[in-house]
RNA sequence: CGCGGGGUAGAGCAGUUGGUAGCUCGUCGGGCUCAUAACCCGGAGGUCGUAGGUUCAAGUCCUGCCCCCGCAACCA
């Protein structure tokens, strides 16, 4: 039999930034399901990379005094960088692409051209917003009150030439696709899509820029570089070797069965991305799943906020299993969740270190105390149990459980323990392949809270107390609860692959007893393994220290991350030297200063500024200075301003500060001058 | 009428195809002592935003209204 194929991608990552606990989350899911696909017997290709060409690369690298392939280096394979958190976070993706990558570069040359030949890309016009200081194009939407978002100033109209892509022509086919097959998930995507860009009509997409450099080039037009649909969306098929030598396995894992995208790119994956294979004439990939954001009281999680989460933080603290498990149990995967470091370690408390590692702990410690960590020959599953099993497993009605009434027969507690651990296999599948993963999560936690209630029910420390007449029935008990979690465990293991191998060497499973076709056998487990009490799998935290010290931890990491000193960039814009010279500069000095009452930033200067009579100048830098050590001071101020009224005090003129940012902090002074100026001499 | 999502116990959330309203935390009481002060049982607490409608039956379908939150060309 032919293996099943299973190609899964995560996002190509836009590196401009350190990566946040969103990108992990969207990660972590696609590796959960990647590692649920190898285990089900899937030959399995996963890929993530990154998106590194455009503008705002362009632009951070000049910010930061380095070539943009230097700073996508050092953000991608620096330390710290993006390839580290997937390591750090135990990503199993086979392959990462970066759209910098020689043959990537290359490929979409290729496919650039290619569309172009076949009409499907046209030489146009590029209308929009030009903002001159900053070289910037921009669309009317992206404009704010009508200026530039970058430096607020005026824009202009202006007009680029531009290649576009011909994507109205494939509207019709495009809404077919969204609204008859499942091909976007979830469903409730579908609507958004189809109202929002399908009905007002699909207009031609601009697929190249001649406003920057930093991007792959038109190799039959210089001075174009390609725009990021074409050069991004292609990477699912060139990281495959797509148009070129590096791989060579497109034709067997393309078309993808999964991409996992973040809602906000979804309209660029299920509307842009398969009208460009139809016009590649290509086979379209078989689902996009649009997942929900993770938000931050209620809100976006986003830089400017400031309130972004950390995941290396977050993983170092309660390490990577139990992160990766919260973000994949908490959140329903199609919708946005709340983030918090509560619920997190809540999660973990609850979930991991009362329910399942207790578990572990205890059944390992009965063991070991009543057994000496081997279970006799002979405990193990029962005819009548392998046989219910088998058929609850083949997915048959689940209430055929035999004649044991819980009064009088301790049986019945087998059979319902033995009975929902053997339907597991199967609800959890069922979730797995429609993308629930918390629902999948959740059915494993029902059986191992049914585990520690049969622990209950029988009793086993009170069957020890006559081993001679009950040894065998306790270890035919203990035995079932090394199986129930046997079974978890393995499916357990898309989700915490380290752990799971260390729960599996407590309880004695070798790789035969790992397999998904064993987490449907119950009896699987050999009777006489060797069990061993190990460290405690998930301890657990205190809330609120854990909290604190998170806070801490996250404070010093923010301002680690601020730069020491950071001063306002220079203005680019000129300013001719007769306006320069209208700006009548004078050296003051200080005769009196007090804070202006109900004000917390104003000082109020009294100045003798050589003309004879006093000049007051009020100045917002109270949070820097005390009043009485200014007076006397000789200082700066451009006396011809007009006045104007604050605080219901009439201020005339500026003192002049030097200002700068210090980790994040404003600093001023005051410019002082040496006293030996007179009051009133003229600066130029 | 721009589009979309949401309003369910004190808090935070689940609720697939309409059929006795669940989970975690908190709270009250009980049990157990194998275990990571963990586990198990039970109680209190919800007219499922609101007003209508369809139906034998609606949190679940339809309509109106009221609040909250996102999005409107690339932050998962």
């Amino acid at each position: 039999m032919e293996q099943k194929k299973f190609y899964i991608t995560t996002p190509i990552y836009y590196p401009s930034d350190k990566l946040h606990i969103g990108h992990t989350y969207c990660t972590v899911a696609t590796d959960a399901m990647a590692r649920y696909k190898r285990l089900t017997g899937c030959d399995v290709m996963f890929l993530t990379g990154t998106d590194e060409h455009g503008q705002k690369i362009e632009d951070k690298a000049k910010e930061a005094g380095v070539t943009p392939q230097e700073f996508v280096d050092r953000i991608v394979d620096g330390e710290g960088g993006i390839r580290d958190l997937w390591k750090l976070m135990n990503i199993s993706n086979d392959r990462f692409i970066r759209t910098t990558d020689d043959y990537h570069v290359a490929a979409i040359q290729k496919i650039f051209k290619k569309m172009h030949d076949n009409g499907d890309i046209y030489k146009g016009t590029y209308k929009g917003k030009y903002c001159k200081p900053c070289e910037s194009f921009w669309t009317e939407s992206q404009l704010v009150d009508g200026k530039c978002p970058d430096c607020g100033r005026e824009v202009q109209d202006a007009e680029e030439e531009a290649y576009f892509f011909r994507l109205s022509k494939y509207a019709d086919r495009i809404r077919d696709l969204l609204e008859n097959t499942d091909f976007l998930q979830p469903r409730s995507r579908v609507n958004e899509m189809v109202k929002n860009f399908i009905d007002p009509g699909l207009e031609d997409l601009c697929v190249s820029r001649t406003s920057f450099t930093w991007g792959v080039p038109v190799d039959f037009d210089p001075g174009h570089v390609v725009y990021v649909w074409v050069d991004a969306l292609f990477n699912y098929t060139t990281a495959l070797g797509f148009l070129n030598d590096k791989y060579n396995d497109y034709d067997h894992y393309w078309p993808a069965d999964y991409h996992f995208v973040g809602k906000e790119i979804v309209r660029f994956h299920s509307i842009i991305w398969p009208a460009m294979l139809m016009s590649m004439d290509m086979p379209l990939p078989k689902h996009v799943f649009g997942h929900g954001w993770l938000l931050l009281d209620g809100g976006k999680m986003s830089k400017s906020k400031g309130n972004v989460v950390d995941p290396y933080i977050l993983a170092e603290k309660f390490g990577v299993d139990a992160l990766r498990f919260f973000l994949m149990r908490t959140f329903p995967f199609g919708s946005d969740g709340n983030f918090s470091n509560e619920l997190l370690i809540q999660t973990i408390n609850t979930d991991l270190a009362n329910d399942l590692g207790n578990l572990v702990s205890r059944t390992t410690a009965m063991v070991g105390k009543y057994f000496g960590g081997t279970l006799p020959a002979g405990c193990g599953a029962t005819d009548v149990e392998r046989d219910m099993a088998a058929t609850v497993s083949g997915g048959e009605a689940k209430g055929m459980l035999v004649g044991f009434d819980a009064a009088d027969d301790p049986r019945y507690f087998d059979v319902d323990l033995v009975s929902k651990a053997a339907a597991l296999r199967n609800a959890y599948e069922n979730d797995m392949e429609t993308c629930a993963p918390h629902n999948a999560l959740a059915e494993v936690f029902k059986v191992i809270q049914r585990a520690n209630k049969y622990i209950d029910e029988t009793a086993p420390w009170a069957l020890a107390k006559d081993m001679e007449a009950n040894g065998a029935r306790l270890a035919h008990v203990l035995y079932n609860l090394l199986e129930a979690t046997r079974i978890c465990g393995i499916l357990l293991s898309p989700f915490m692959p380290e752990s799971m191998d260390k729960l599996f060497a407590q309880i004695g499973v070798d790789e035969t007893c790992r397999t998904w076709a064993s987490a449907a056998a119950w009896g699987s487990l050999p009777e006489t393994t060797a069990v061993t009490k190990g460290e405690n799998l998930f301890p657990r935290i205190d809330m609120d220290k854990a909290l604190e010290e998170l806070e801490q931890l996250e404070a010093a990491a923010k301002k680690a991350a601020l730069p020491a000193i950071e001063i306002e960039p220079q203005l680019e814009e000129q300013v001719d030297f007769d306006t320069f010279c209208k700006s009548d500069f004078r050296a003051v000095k200080v005769k009196a200063c007090e804070a202006v009452k109900k004000s917390a930033k104003l000082l109020k200067f009294t100045l003798d500024d050589g003309t004879g009579v006093d000049r007051q100048i009020l100045s917002g830098i109270a949070k820097w200075y005390q009043p009485e050590e200014l007076v006397g001071k000789t200082l700066v101020a451009i006396v011809n301003l007009p006045p104007r009224k604050m605080m219901g005090h009439e201020s005339c003129g500026m003192l002049i500060s030097a200002v700068h940012t210090e980790k994040g902090e404003e600093c001023l002074h005051l410019l002082m001058v040496d006293d030996a100026i007179p009051a009133g001499a003229k600066l130029c």
